[in-house]
DNA sequence: ATAGTTGCAAAGCATTTGCAACAGA
DNA sequence: TCTGTTGCAAATGCTTTGCAACTAT
C-alpha cells in the first residue's frame, strides 16, 4: 500500500522521466514545457500524459503546483511550500527564501482557530534585468 | 483625464450596479454569482459584461481579483491586498488580518533587490464550521 | 492476468472577443 | 456627435476525459 488508497501508481517510463526532468530544473515549467523537453527523450509523449501525471505527482506531495491565475500553471520539482516572486517583465517565476512559511501559517492559526493544511505566496513586480532594461527606453 | 491613457470610463448603469453590488457584500463572489445578482436589477444584463466591467475596476485599482488556481476568480471589493484564507470544507474565501502584507513585501524587497508592486497570498485548510462536521462524521 | 497507463481526439470550463446596436459625455 | 459600452454568440486557451490499445506487476 503506497498511499491514501493502498493503489500503487506504477513505475512507468513516461512519469519517472518527466519528474526527473522537473527535478533537474531551476525553473518552474508549464506543462507545455515539459512536454517539448521530454519530447525529446520520449517522442510518443503526449500532452495529456504530461498533465495526467503532474497531477498524480502532485496528489502524492511530490511536486508543487504553481497556480497563477487564468495563465498555465508553473510546476515545482521542491514539493515544501514557499513563495515565490513573479517578474511581470520577463514572467520568469523565482523561488524566495523569504518569508519563513511555518511561521505565517502558525500565526493565522492562532488568529483563526483554522486548520491550515498549506498555503500560496506569490510576489509580483520586476527583477533586476527587468529594472534595468526599463531604464534604457 | 483620469487614469493611465486618460480616457475616462463612463459612468454606466452595469458598471456602478455591479460595483456597488461587489462592495455591499462581505463575501468574495465569482463573476457568475455576481451575474446572477445584478440580474435581478438589470434583467438584460450579460455575462460579458460582467467580465468586462470587472476588469476594468481592477485595472483602475478599485477592486481586487482573487485567483485561486483554475477555477473561477472571486472577487474583492476591498482594493487593498490582504491575505485570505480559503476552506476546502465550504469553499468559502475569508479575508485574513495577519501577516502583515507591506512587511512581507519589505522583506523580499530588501533580500532580493527587486522592485515588489503586489503580492497574492492564500492560506488553505479547514475553518472551524468545517472542523466540527469533520469530527461529526 | 489485470488494473493502471498511454496516445489521441473530443469535450469542458472560465474567460475573452468580434460585431452591430446603443448610450453616456 | 462620437467614442465607450452592451448583449449576443462564437472563439480562445488550458486542462480534463472517454476510449481502445498497451504494459508494469
Amino acid at each position: 500500500m503506497n498511499r491514501e488508497e493502498g493503489r500503487g501508481l506504477r513505475k512507468t517510463f513516461q512519469r519517472q522521466t518527466i519528474l526527473e526532468q522537473l527535478r533537474r530544473m531551476k525553473t518552474h515549467p508549464k506543462a507545455e514545457d515539459l512536454y517539448r523537453m521530454v519530447r525529446k527523450r520520449i517522442p510518443t509523449l503526449s500532452l495529456g500524459t504530461v498533465y495526467r501525471n503532474l497531477n498524480l505527482l502532485r496528489e502524492q506531495g511530490l511536486i508543487l503546483e504553481l497556480a497563477l491565475g487564468r495563465d498555465a500553471s508553473h510546476w515545482d520539482g521542491d514539493p515544501h511550500p514557499h513563495p515565490h516572486f513573479v517578474c511581470r517583465g520577463c514572467n520568469r517565476v523565482v523561488d524566495l527564501a523569504l518569508p519563513r512559511g511555518a511561521e505565517l501559517v502558525q500565526g493565522v492559526e492562532e488568529e483563526t482557530g483554522f486548520e491550515v493544511s498549506t498555503y500560496q505566496l506569490e510576489f509580483y513586480g520586476l527583477c533586476q534585468k527587468c529594472l534595468g532594461k526599463q531604464k534604457e527606453v
